[in-house]
DNA sequence: GTAATATATGAGTATAATCAAATGTAATCA
DNA sequence: TGATTACATTTGATTATACTCATATATTAC
């Protein structure tokens, strides 16, 4: 149990795993929605991995990682906990908004890949098509 | 919320939490049944009051800590959770069974004050009165 | 007032976590 | 085959956390 906590005590991993929950995503989107390099990403995410919260979904060249399954089942209760906060604190709501508009937008990493700066900015609100 | 995670993600305070879910104990009481020392039991319990999670009591010269009415009323779904990994994870089951002989054969902190080390040998089972 | 006791806190050290940059690996395509 | 892409891992510096010993504060009894 401490070791799924050590991996909830940290806040970008927290806000991975919020991210997380709503869909399956890759390395490259994380890097973008949340603003985070791409070792760190990497890195959180072998963490929650470690701890069992999420699972890796390799898809060709991209790697997406969704909450596991395991996780939703047997932690029912601390998940609910979990999206109870994750409605009502902002930081929270503010990555919620910005996958939102990069859901909404269609793009994915193709997009990612072939003009990070402009994904960066409709994320953002900075830039409209 | 990080806070409260961050408050969880050490073994000895989640020892801590536990027992005080069951019943205010002074610091006495969990150096004895947890068999800490007094600095570490002191420093790990202001951590849990500073995240929110307990609130001290002060009895002339004893401070006695119980689980807050607030965090109890404002976070049931997590309480919940970990209730269920109390009842479960061994290391919580052998800190209740210890706690269970204290409180069955009537022991307190004057008991601690007086001698110490029978209170630990009850307890652990070594001395029987 | 002083003495005794319970708890809190400072200071120092050891350990672990985080981060950024560089390098490694495996899949894909020219 | 060799270059590119997406991600993982390693490295070293920085910061945060936990532990211990010693001391300080606060309460009570005298």
């Amino acid at each position: 149990m401490i070791e799924i906590f050590k991996a909830l005590s940290d806040e970008n991993r927290m806000r991975m795993l919020h991210l997380l929950s709503i869909k399956a995503l890759c390395v490259c989107e994380l890097e973008v929605i949340l603003e985070m390099n791409q070792s760190n990403v990497s890195r959180h995410l072998s963490k929650l991995k470690l701890a069992g919260l999420i699972t890796p979904i390799k898809e060709g060249l991209w790697v997406h990682y969704e909450m596991s399954t395991s996780f939703i089942k047997e932690s029912a209760s601390l998940l609910c906990y979990l999206e109870s906060r994750w409605q009502v604190e902002p930081l929270y709501r503010q990555d919620r908004n910005r996958y939102e508009i990069y859901t909404q937008k269609a793009l994915n990493c193709k997009d990612i890949t072939e003009d990070r700066e402009k994904v960066s900015q409709i994320i953002g609100g900075l830039y409209e098509i």
